[in-house]
DNA sequence: TCGATTGTTGCGACTCAGTCCCAACAAGCC
DNA sequence: GGCTTGTTGGGACTGAGTCGCAACAATCGA
């Protein structure tokens, strides 16, 4: 673990906390690599389970609480799918919107530019100043069709 | 109460639900003159607690079950809203997002035809069969926007 | 390098939004 | 009116967070 807690991307991502204010912690580092590692989102419970084999152990509140920061300064995404909340490393600062699959799960990002912008207009003819956009598609994935005929 | 039960539009509702093969049940009746008077989206909890005013008392897993029927049989809209549900009057079938003020909770409805097929496209490219679009914008409305000056 | 300050974490209790099971009840058909 | 079977009530349970408080530790100034 050491090695990739050590990870450049990482660590400036410690840098960025320290900016905004923010102190430099074991748990922040660990939730940043957890995620950083694995390409995809993933929920506060996935997040706990998978600290848990870690050498740092970290409690549910510290993971939620952590989380939050970390999307307020910016270095993760967050996004409700369905009852719960969805984590990813920001690697790309560009908006984005998820497919999901309602019979295997799988997730897809699809570009949100287009419909960002649709929205943010509607919005603002009806008075609106618009501060976050969630967008969320159900269907059935290419797999899942093939299965279903 | 008698009287609003009795409203033309929720009968025809429940012969809708016969129709799909359910039962009319006093309850169903109940939660359909509520949303139907009410004209503006409720989460189950406020229905809860609506009902309770009334003659006929349901519990909450009847609310619940009542819900997610109605919603099946078309005669309720479902979006989801942070953590909860909100279910309103299908009134017009057609498509509409909602706008929340992050200050003041209100909502306000927009068109949604235009996101939706900005989406299906995006999804169709992706192989994805859409069956559900939820779209949520978070902001401030034009009261909490001059109030925040 | 030490000590003080104050931001963070751990722990555990609590809430909110549903979900599930099963026995009792009641629509609707014969 | 009786029977069948869908529906409801009641209550326990779960998943996803949230909150308060004491203990801990990152950071800063001396």
């Amino acid at each position: 673990m050491k090695a990739s807690v050590t990870d450049r991307r990482v660590n400036s991502g410690m840098a960025d906390l320290q900016r905004h204010g923010y102190r430099k912690t074991a748990q922040r580092a660990v939730i940043l690599d957890i995620l950083h590692n694995s390409r995809q989102h993933m929920t506060a419970a996935q997040i706990a389970d998978a600290v848990q084999t870690g050498e740092v152990a970290l409690t549910r509140s510290t993971v939620y609480r952590t989380l939050e920061t970390l999307v307020e300064v910016g270095m993760l995404q967050a996004s409700r799918i369905g009852r719960s909340m969805y984590y990813e490393y920001a690697q790309d600062r560009e908006s984005h919107h998820h497919l999901v699959c309602t019979s295997c799960r799988a997730t897809v990002h699809i570009h949100g530019a287009e419909v960002d912008a649709t929205l943010t207009r509607a919005a603002s003819r009806a008075g609106f100043k618009v501060a976050e956009i969630q967008v969320l598609v159900g269907g059935l994935c290419r797999v899942c069709r093939q299965v279903a005929l």
